[in-house]
RNA sequence: GCUCCGUUGGUGUAGUCCGGCCAAUCAUUUCGGCCUUUCGAGCCGAUGACCUGGGUUCAAAUCCCAGACGGAGCACCA
């Protein structure tokens, strides 16, 4: 029995164990975005990792906003709580919730006390200059400056004496190290556009992310870092700050990067941002987006991206995610759920004749009879997709209606019983009447699509996931009395 | 140019550290069959992979060397 159950949760972990984690008595990690705009799909990844691996080992996270840029990737004030619902729709909850631009003071007092170590130093290079230095792996001169100027300097830079550019905080690694990438690198630089946060808008010296987060990671007491394969330098480059305060560095997980199918827009903050600031895209939430906005009003659960993102793992390489895993993962939480309605795209009208039955009553769910049917009244004339026209003289079956014969323009009901389908000779297509019904919008990503739903439609509301049968799964949403839904998928 | 990292079917992944039980796991996709008054699901089945070349070994996906291919860093971005 107990072999069973071991069997049972190994089956359920597709993510390899974290690197010592019997080491440590609580597992900390933090999520650590840029707010620089709402997430795209790629973004899910790291609470998916993140928040399973909190669950699995019962440990923590936090996110961790890191924005201290206010100029590059300056932060979007929406993005914060934007991304914050992000994380519950994804199916997570932060433990705790940090802002680097709270905490600069904090980052001071340890550049004051690096500066103290003799691991830091000031520096008014130009960039260009050091850059050409630090390649020939010489130091400027400013490497030997006395402490006490370095502290001066280092003050003027807070109180904003500098302007952008002119004096940096450097810290002193080894400047003929074998990788360049780790020489000698910049820890503060002046910034002159004030951070869009009111809290944080006076400040205008402002660490780099290798610094700010390499000290956040200790003081959290972060056990495992897991972030992307462009960051694999950082470790290195922080632990020589590390090492000047004589601290462990926290195990770290680099992954590639994720690429998408199915998509023609760029996945990336600043591509998007782009498209929706010219109006090609019709806000974050556009079906074409790659972004959270957009899946969870296609109806989309965020549990299903959670799966399909761990089932990614958290090898370097980069990773093609098809969207059909989405997919998949998603019926399997909707399926059982969810009506099934007629729904005729691009309809053509086809008159019907021989006195079919008044109504048609296909059950809400196939599974499910005890849940009801619907009320279809068939009228005189029906709506069928053009693809699902029969040829002259064929039989069709009009799912819940019965058999007809195309003839003449017009579906004459036969009464053929069920068994022609069964012999396989008759297709079986949904329709909607010509008469009654409710004409919908169903919004793609390849497009908007005009047609008609069946009246039963109008029950719904907002939100309501529905699958129109033969079609897909699709999520309402209505305005004003306009009747629209956003496709999911198969 | 310098420095890191990676490469298992269409896609993702397990196995690589500690060579044999791997003619390679699981998921998804695709294709068949059963069932079904849709699609899906379910059940059954099929197709499909260890980057290349050397070496070590009784034995290599696994260890060693070389190469190819891919990715990342060398920012006063994150």
């Amino acid at each position: 029995m107990a072999d069973i159950e071991a069997e049972d949760e190994a089956d359920d972990q597709s993510l390899p164990a974290l690197p010592n984690a019997d080491a440590y008595e609580e597992i900390r990690m933090r999520c650590a975005p840029n707010p620089n705009g709402p997430w795209h799909i790629g973004h899910a990844r790291m609470p998916a990792v993140i928040g399973t691996y909190r669950d699995r080992y019962d440990g923590w996270f936090c996110v961790r906003f890191d924005d201290t840029d206010p100029e590059t990737k300056r932060p979007d004030l929406d993005a914060y709580g934007a991304i914050l619902e992000d994380l519950e729709y994804l199916g997570f909850e932060a433990d705790e919730v940090y802002t680097a631009s709270d905490r600069l003071e904090t980052y001071y007092e340890h550049a004051r006390r690096l500066i103290d170590a003799g691991g830091a130093y000031t520096c008014s290079c130009s960039g260009e200059d050091f850059s050409e230095l630090k390649n020939a792996g010489e130091a400027c001169p400013h490497r030997q400056k006395p402490v006490e100027t370095v502290h001066e300097e280092f003050d003027d830079m807070i109180a904003g004496d500098y302007d952008s550019g002119e004096m940096v905080l450097r810290v002193k690694t080894d400047i003929d190290h074998k990788n360049p990438a780790l020489r000698d690198w910049v820890a503060f630089r002046m910034v002159d556009t004030p951070h869009p946060r009111e809290q944080a808008a006076d400040y205008r010296c402002w660490p780099m992310l290798d610094f700010q987060s390499g000290i956040d990671d200790q003081l959290l007491d972060v056990t495992h870092i897991i972030r992307g394969i462009d960051l694999q330098d950082s470790a290195k480059r922080q632990r020589f700050v590390y090492d000047y305060f004589d601290w462990e560095y926290p195990e770290v997980l680099h992954w590639g990067h994720v690429q998408l199918d199915e998509y023609d827009v760029k996945m990336s903050t600043s591509t998007l941002k782009a498209l929706v600031d010219d109006g090609e895209l019709d806000g974050w939430d556009d079906p074409r987006a790659p972004t959270l906005e957009s899946l969870r009003r296609r109806g989309i659960n965020g549990e299903a991206i959670t799966k399909a993102m761990v089932e990614l793992g958290t090898s370097t390489s980069d990773v093609d995610l098809a969207m059909s895993s989405i997919y998949a993962a998603n019926r399997d939480l909707i399926d059982e759920e969810t009506d099934r309605r007629f729904f005729v795209r691009d309809g053509v009208e086809v008159g019907l004749g021989g006195s079919p039955p008044a109504e048609a009553n296909p059950p809400l769910h196939p599974n499910h009879v005890d849940r009801g049917v619907r009320k279809i009244p068939a009228g005189d004339a029906v709506f069928l997709e053009p693809e699902d026209l029969p040829g002259r003289e064929e039989k069709i079956w009009l799912k819940g209606l019965g058999c007809f014969l195309y003839t003449r323009d017009v579906l004459q009901y036969t009464g053929d019983p069920i068994d022609v389908v069964r012999d396989g000779d008759v297709d079986v297509i949904h329709w909607v009447p010509a008469e009654e019904n409710v004409p919908l919008t169903l919004r793609t990503m390849d497009g908007d699509v005009a047609g008609w739903a069946e009246p039963g439609v109008v029950a719904y509301e907002s939100d309501d996931i529905v699958q129109f049968e033969r079609v897909g799964f699709a999520r309402l949403d209505i305005v004003d009395d306009e009747a629209v839904a956003y496709y999911s998928h198969p």
